[in-house]
DNA sequence: GTCCGGTGCG
DNA sequence: CGCACGGGAC
């Protein structure tokens, strides 16, 4: 850890830098700047758990103006659930954040939990989800930790590819180590508001990302940058505001690409694939039951057709009736 | 074809 | 820990 330390002495410098790339180039992502309600920023990160932010912000608008609160997402039948999710993908979790909106109502009289344990105790919400959502929604300094801030703060304090796998200790101490401190404890508290306007904003509401407590503001820039600049493969260190402080750029970029182990998973003639097509033809059917015969054309394998059905049926995304006929559940 | 990530479960 | 889980950009 001797190298941390001398890493660390540049924390300053690469704060400042990073709050002004951040002020000048975040995205205007109708989430952030205080736009939304702590339970729209919840919606966000569930939504982009898996998805590309880009891709996300269409489904996000829409699906904030038909529930714009866990109440009113809590009451909907599950097919309208399921529908508007559309294709974002890894539809369980469109039926996790319904269930997660049902227990905050019901437990919570329709107000998220300003609390990390009782957060990550709810359904769909791992330690990502609750330590963004007590950062971004409500001010707290915390921790954020997911691969890309791995990858950057690695990078940029260790001087080495983030490894795959469950972050390791040495990990989570350096994104505690490097999180500033929030000074002014008011300055947590401006962020619960009522509102959740859905308008594009001027593009001056970017000042309203100097307001935010510094600890928010340094995970979500870091967590950007590793979205948008210190990618996985191909770093564009070129445009990159903390070329001048990186140590991984330093040594020369060592055994760069390299943190990842997990084998990708192949998409195309998976399962995963058929039940997608199974899930867009219910959709595409409107409430009205669809036969097996109607399936065939997905898949000629039935023995894989039928498999597929029944795991639909197992993660409650479908509903078999006494007919056999296939219909979204209500 | 290759790349991409968090959550839940076994 | 290893694995399943979509879909689109490139």
């Amino acid at each position: 850890m001797e190298n941390t330390e001398t890493a660390l002495a540049e924390t300053e410098p690469i704060r400042l830098r990073l709050f002004d790339w951040w002020s000048r180039y975040a995205r205007d992502l109708p989430w952030r700047f205080g736009r939304t309600t702590p339970w729209g920023v919840l919606v966000s990160e569930v939504m982009s758990q898996q998805t590309q932010m880009s891709r996300v912000v269409p489904y996000w608008t829409a699906w904030m103006r038909v529930w714009p609160d866990a109440a009113s997402l809590a009451a909907a039948p599950k097919a309208e659930v399921i529908t508007a999710w559309g294709r974002l993908g890894y539809p369980r979790r469109a039926l996790r954040l319904q269930e997660c909106a049902r227990q905050v109502a019901s437990q919570y009289a329709d107000r998220l939990p300003r609390d990390y344990d009782q957060l990550v105790a709810l359904p769909g919400i791992g330690d990502y989800t609750a330590s963004a959502v007590m950062s971004f929604a409500y001010g707290e300094r915390i921790a954020v930790i997911d691969t890309n801030i791995r990858r950057v703060l690695s990078r940029v304090f260790l001087g080495r590819e983030s490894k795959g796998g469950a972050a390791s200790r040495e990990e989570r101490q350096l994104a505690w180590q490097v999180l500033p401190e929030d000074e002014d404890p008011e300055a947590s508290d401006h962020r619960v508001n009522g509102d959740d306007r859905l308008e594009t904003a001027d593009p001056q509401i970017r000042s309203a990302a100097w307001r935010e407590p510094p600890s928010a503001r340094w995970n979500q820039a870091v967590m950007e940058l590793g979205a948008t600049v210190c990618v996985a493969r191909k770093p564009a260190c070129d445009i990159c505001p903390l070329a001048g402080h990186c140590r991984f750029l330093k040594a020369g970029l060592p055994g760069l690409g390299s943190g990842r182990t997990r084998p990708r998973q192949r998409f195309a003639g998976t399962d995963r694939q058929i039940r997608g097509s199974i899930l867009q033809t219910l959709r595409q059917a409107s409430g009205a039951p669809v036969s097996r015969k109607d399936l065939k054309p997905l898949c000629d394998d039935e023995i894989r057709l039928d498999r597929c059905i029944a795991s639909l049926d197992e993660d409650g995304l479908l509903e078999i009736g006494q007919d056999g006929s296939l219909s979204l559940p209500q």
